[in-house]
DNA sequence: CGCAAACTTGATGGCCGTCAAGCAAAGTGG
DNA sequence: CCACTTTGCTTGACGGCCATCAAGTTTGCG
């Protein structure tokens, strides 16, 4: 059932990726109201303080969550790739504490907090799946306090690009040693705390020296392991299963 | 009831403090099998990849989340003052992906993962707010993540300080406007991404603009409105409720 | 084809890291 | 009670990483 390409039995393969989901849930999953949407590049799909009664499913492109400071700068907390669940705290929250928009154009599916909360109401492993998602990302946050912290911008940068590559390759969409990388050096700028000119002069840095390279919209890891070694990635905080 | 000082007691205020409490929830509560620890200062009581099958509430005295690098740098991820819960994810995973250790001698109590999940399973109510701690964390790293991304040294300093003052008033821990700071300046170091010694000039810095003043294991805010705006501290991700 | 957005590259400077030394405070043992 | 050690704080000198400013160049799109 959950073979299909359809949007029902991407979220309900997510939510049953760590525990295999009842059969009565993922009925379930297939009869949630969802309204799918197509969204153009660098649009805003929810706002930091403003009202929210739907969660979100990236079916297609790729998204971000920021948060804006006074003087206008931007800092992306976090990327989204299709299969995630961006904001699911939206559960328990009358309004996000954060922006999100589009990075590409998107395909999102829009499902009612209401319909959300009677599944995890009806089914533990649902309610359980949720907890999974709130805590990879909150997992996530840590990865990159401690990148934005404590590693240079090379370390930075490699350190984000192997996230990236791993959270592409569970849902199926690298290729090879390459993905698509829809960033623009700016997004890469506001992600890891620098300017876009200084990301451009360290993809420069990571590409003279054979380790990875970004070429017309997709970067392609020419090392693994050195880029594994520059960053001193550790993907546990992922919680990939495979 | 909830109104002696007992550990049971304020941990019913804290998961209370949102929603109220089922009289019957606050009783499973006070019945709960509490161990009850004095821990010496700049001890672990959690390591990363270790088992873990309680969860600690901080009774009091500080504590800090961690990580460190293979360099053998640490990066803080957040501070815990009494009150506070700081590994409630854990019941939703068999080891936690950071370190937990004390700042100052500090009095903890370890509750059995077992038991807190009952409690949860049993009381909606007590489940809500776990859910709540979880986002307030979330919220927490996201703010540091802006605060390491796109804040200079001054700011970011101002902004823990402002984060700081306002958890310990909302647990009756201020003293008009000043709190206890046992924190050491490689501890703000380590929390900031920065070094000691640039800590200690920043620190210089604000003391001779009579913004704030750290002087014996006391910070005093001298000038409020002036650490908000150096931070641009907007302090609704604490979710405060007073 | 023309405009806008993104990328690229150079020059310059500042914030903050590194190294080093001295000082202060607190605990320790004789 | 006082050397002695340890830990943390303070300050100076110097340098490097990265921001800023300022062109160009390329890419993409209508």
């Amino acid at each position: 059932m959950a073979s299909s390409k359809s949007p029902f039995c991407l979220l309900a393969r997510r939510l049953g990726s760590a525990a295999p989901l009842p059969v009565a849930a993922e009925r379930a999953i297939l009869g949630l109201p969802l309204i799918i949407r197509t969204i153009e590049a660098s649009r805003d799909i929810l706002y930091e303080g403003g009202p929210s009664d739907h969660c979100c499913v990236i079916l297609d492109g790729w998204t971000c969550c920021y948060q804006l400071l006074t003087d206008g700068r931007r800092q992306i907390l976090l990327f989204h790739v299709p299969g995630d669940l961006p904001d699911l705290q939206g559960l328990h929250l009358p309004s996000p504490d954060f922006g999100m928009a589009t990075v590409t154009r998107s395909i999102v599916a829009f499902v009612p907090h209401s319909d959300l909360r009677t599944l995890s109401d009806r089914y533990p492993t649902i309610a359980q799946a949720f907890w999974r998602e709130a805590i990879v990302t909150a997992a996530t946050h840590r990865a990159w306090i401690v990148s934005l912290g404590r590693r240079d911008a090379r370390q930075k940068l490699a350190h984000l690009i192997c996230e990236l590559y791993l959270r592409l390759e569970a849902v199926g969409l690298t290729d090879g040693r390459s993905m698509p990388m829809p960033l623009r050096q700016t997004d890469f700028a506001d992600a890891l705390g620098l300017t876009s000119v200084h990301v451009n002069r360290t993809l420069r840095s990571l590409r003279s020296q054979g380790i990875v390279d970004l070429y017309g919209r997709r970067s392609t890891i020419l090392d693994w392991e050195a880029l594994r070694a520059v960053a001193d990635f550790n993907p546990k905080y992922l919680h990939l299963t495979d």
